[in-house]
DNA sequence: CCCAACTCCTGGGCGC
DNA sequence: TGCGCCCAGGAGTTGG
């Protein structure tokens, strides 16, 4: 599931491969997330950025071709016409260079929970998750008392709260599981001090950094633009550990749903 | 404004 | 072997 460390390798893959490239043709499946496909023929592709688990390419004319990989979303290049024997393809773009020669970029997605939009850049107002997003976890404003301020603005559970992007970007169930584990918080503490709020921001920049560093996590569908599985999967703490000794204390590890995600914790080391 | 519940999707894993 | 059921979960929508 691409959280922030997968969306942002698969960035770092195409900037230098999109950059500059004129999108000449392109096509999609006919479900409305993904038809927005169609309406970045003819322009260029300026650079590339991430937002959240959300990827911007910016276009020559002041649009942005917004990505998200949803659950099962790969983007990936092909030399030549897209592969429509693919069931599974949901959109592509042929990309022109300066040397003539034609690529596919093509989105993939088993269970299309991805979407596609594109927009005029920064008008993310049909897109209310990006709109809202809190800052990113390395913007120099996120100090820890505004991540404190952040989190004491509502009182649904603090997991519920880091999958809700809005103290702070990127965070999925994964990534959640790990920093809070790491930050010896339970998920369902609906209320923490500013010391614990520090540890837990701390805790979430080292583990998205370790993912990226990874390459990200691929449990099962993620594949980063080159077609590669990441390396984190193996350097999981808490998630999917339900049953499983704690590997700082020795405890059984609790799984239980909470905001209908499966969530894992040690209830020894990681208390309310 | 906030929040809870529901919806979208399909392959893989499991029990029988 | 095969069938039916359930699980995985990010974000949009709806309604209170």
């Amino acid at each position: 599931m691409p959280e922030l460390p997968e969306v942002e390798t698969v960035r770092r893959q195409l900037d230098p491969r999109v950059k500059g490239a004129r999108i000449v043709d392109a096509g999609s499946h006919p479900s409305s997330k993904f038809t927005p496909a169609t309406e970045a023929i003819g322009a260029s592709i300026v650079s590339t950025g991430r937002r959240a688990k959300f990827l911007l390419l910016q276009l020559d004319d002041d649009r942005e071709l917004v990505v998200h990989l949803g659950m099962t979303g790969v983007l990936r290049f092909r030399d030549g016409p897209p592969n429509e024997e693919d069931p599974y393809l949901r959109a592509w773009w042929t990309l022109m260079r300066d040397d003539d020669i034609a690529q596919t970029l093509e989105f993939a997605d088993v269970r299309r929970f991805g979407r596609l939009r594109v927009v005029p850049t920064g008008d993310y107002s049909g897109m209310p998750t990006l709109a809202n997003a809190g800052p990113e976890p390395w913007d120099p404003i996120l100090t820890p008392k505004l991540f404190w301020q952040l989190l004491q603005a509502s009182k649904r559970p603090i997991k519920t709260q880091l999958l809700s992007q809005r103290p702070i970007a990127g965070v999925g169930n994964i990534y959640a599981d790990e920093a809070l584990w790491i930050a010896e918080i339970n998920p369902t503490a609906r209320r923490i001090g500013l010391e614990r709020a520090a540890k837990l921001l701390d805790a979430v920049r080292s583990t998205l950094e370790q993912g990226i560093e990874l390459g990200g996590t691929t449990l099962r569908d993620y594949r980063n633009a080159e077609g590669g599985t990441g390396g984190n999967q193996h350097e999981l703490f808490a998630y999917g550990r339900s049953g499983k000794p704690c590997l700082r204390c020795g405890t059984t590890m609790e799984a239980r749903v909470i905001d209908a995600r499966t969530t894992t914790w040690c209830k020894t080391c990681q208390r309310r």
